[in-house]
DNA sequence: CTTGACCATGTACCTGGGTACATAGTGTAA
DNA sequence: TTACACTATGTACCCAGGTACATGGTCAAG
């Protein structure tokens, strides 16, 4: 018995004019209507919500999880083109806490160097900032 | 002598609307005119367009920019703020590389059971994203 | 004195990921 | 049958951080 979009907004945890959106976005197929034009959703639209959260949360874009459930269509076949994806994804992840590092440990040396002022001293921390100097890399 | 809009911008490597878009938002000052109108600017503008980016890039957001602008008027007394606020930002940086790294393992995790599929198996990387269970954590 | 590069303002547009509101139709339970 | 919750559509708005465009004034060189 098809869900309406309430109780499938409700079961994902999910705002109902986001389920919209991502059927104008193309991330959800054009559900089924009623006579008076009401959406009726499967099951499978919660797990959909599902995944497309699941992978949000991983650090895919919407547009990238429109690729990955295009892949879907051809279950076996597309496996390793999702592999690829996520390898390519997990190089992306890994800069970017590359890139975090290095902004932690400029923003560390800025906090000690700002400890270690003598009272009257300007602020080393915006002196940095302003510096000419190559201050985050 | 004073700079043009565009002498700044060059110098800073900034479009000059950004320019005129921090104006509007409060991170730069309202420069002095010429008679025609045209704004003037010291070389401090360029120093002050370098302390935006440089802590754009260590993930400071204009308004928090805004804030460490605000602190600069009385420079010593503001030091020990600026640490604090430093050190804030460290806490949230720290929190992002965990993040990220939690997100990196679940990837990685899936991109080795993909690997490991036999030839006919469906993909596990799109059925653990459909998962019930709590992928990402 | 005209041409072209620069500057001024105001307004609209962009990406990403939604959320809100207005207005109208529907479904159901007392 | 009337009240209220729910759904439909279309449109506008939100955040951040800008960018682009239209229209007009200014300045310096030739």
């Amino acid at each position: 018995m098809p869900l309406t979009i309430g109780q499938v907004a409700a079961a994902a945890d999910v705002n109902i004019q986001t389920i919209r959106y991502y059927e104008r976005r193309g991330l959800f197929p054009t559900p089924r209507r009623t006579p008076a034009g009401y959406r009726q959703y499967a099951d499978d639209a919660v797990a959909r919500l599902r995944f497309i959260k699941h992978a949000q949360e991983l650090g895919f874009s919407l547009n990238e999880i429109q690729g990955l459930l295009g892949l879907r269509v051809r279950h076996t076949a597309a496996c390793e083109a999702v592999e690829r994806k996520t390898r390519e994804k997990i190089e992306l992840v890994q800069q970017k806490i590359a890139d975090l590092r290095r902004m932690k440990r400029t923003l560390e040396r800025l906090a000690v160097a700002c400890a270690a002022r003598r009272p009257t001293d300007a602020c080393p921390i915006l002196e940095a900032l302003e510096d000419h100097g190559d201050v985050s890399h």
